[in-house]
DNA sequence: CCTGTATTCACCCATTGGGGTGATAAAAAC
DNA sequence: GTTTTTATCACCCCAATGGGTGAATACAGG
């Protein structure tokens, strides 16, 4: 027999955490091991509660949903942070995931879905509501166009250890004595990457190689 | 009235392919209007069926379900395609959605949530099987560790306006220029941004703009 | 064997970049 | 209303950089 999913909630406004409680304490399966209208006492609260799942309600007064769950991840890593709100804005979304949340439901998906995420969270899953999912693979598939093709201006080897060496910052001395040959020789090389690259000053040529070359 | 949601298929595993035909059929709302066992005449079927949904396998003889995805965009770039597979492998999930995907579904989950999930992407949702949700929520936790707050160097604006020009690769020539001010005043808001930056070079300040900052 | 590329080095020269020092006027802060 | 920051400009010095030109060695491919 499965032990109970320990729940807790943090939810500010009342009729919603009374709601969640009942609807909580009447399923099966499910344990409430604490309801807050606040994340004040959370590094009290977590250690000694040892939930299973965390319902995080994001706007709240004092430190936000955003604001405590990276502290839950640090304070419980097992323990899975499942976002509750009625924000669908990008930026509370992504803080969100960053900060180590493993789902994001709407508040206005049916109780049913809510305690099915839940479960489902607690397998390893992560719930996630339609609309937010889709604003995660839009975010993936602008982010993604660029770095797939590096362009090959045919360097040779040494053009692209000097050119490693200028994105590094170095000057040409230094480049100089990490390779063992003379300035004059950096020059020469440095030379030839210009016109390969197509280019005409080191900042450029950095730039160009920060931006579409595996540097 | 709603007019029925236009599905065109693609599955190579016959008896797959015919259950989801059965399934699909049988369902108010949606029209099957096309099942293929490979993507060869994808070109003609998608401008000619004028798919609102198409359901994409993976894994098919000659043109993958990925490498049909982009071309389906292109082609129709308001179709949405929905991955329908049984493959969990990170690679395909990540190369399908950058190819622009707008959902990834495991083949074992009950029909009814196809159903459910092929009216969600309709709608512009984005339904994901959470385990796959999972290992996006996983991505975007490792790959965002840094760009999380741009530290505050309390550059001036002007300083930030020059600063910006050095990252376009400008010699001070051309930003006394661009700025309408003598290369020396350049010269001078330089050092006062290198001594903030705590850097010494051009090359450098440059990169540590680009690496942590919003140039 | 001849040719092209890669790698190395050298010298000249002009421009650019970086450090020091300082000054002035306007705007913002206290 | 005095002080501090910001923005502007100036001059000196020297190191770093970029372009031109040339050249030797070595190696790969025809």
């Amino acid at each position: 027999m499965e032990p109970d999913v320990r729940i807790v909630l943090y939810e500010d406004n009342r009729d919603l955490r009374e709601g969640m409680t009942f609807l909580l304490q009447a399923t099966p399966g499910l344990a409430l091991v604490g309801a807050f209208a606040d994340t004040g006492n959370l590094e009290m609260q977590i250690p000694g509660l040892k939930p299973d799942v965390v319902l995080m309600d994001i706007d709240m007064p004092g430190r936000s949903g955003i604001e405590a769950t990276p502290l839950v991840k640090t304070l419980r890593p097992e323990t899975q942070v499942l976002m509750l709100t009625v924000f669908e804005e990008e930026d509370k979304i992504f803080q969100a995931i960053r900060n180590g949340a493993s789902g994001y439901l709407l508040k206005r998906v049916p109780p049913s879905e809510i305690i099915a995420a839940i479960f489902d969270v607690h397998r390893g899953g992560s719930p996630l509501t339609s609309s937010i999912a889709r604003r995660i693979l839009h975010f993936f598939q602008q982010q993604a166009p660029v770095p797939s093709k590096p362009v090959d201006y045919s360097l040779s080897v040494r053009e692209m250890e000097i050119l490693k060496s200028l994105v590094k910052g170095y000057p040409y001395k230094l480049i100089a004595g990490e390779h063992g040959i003379r300035i004059d020789t950096v020059r020469s090389h440095i030379r030839h990457i210009y016109e390969k690259l197509q280019v005409n000053s080191k900042t450029e040529a950095v730039l160009k190689a920060l931006n579409e070359k595996i540097v």
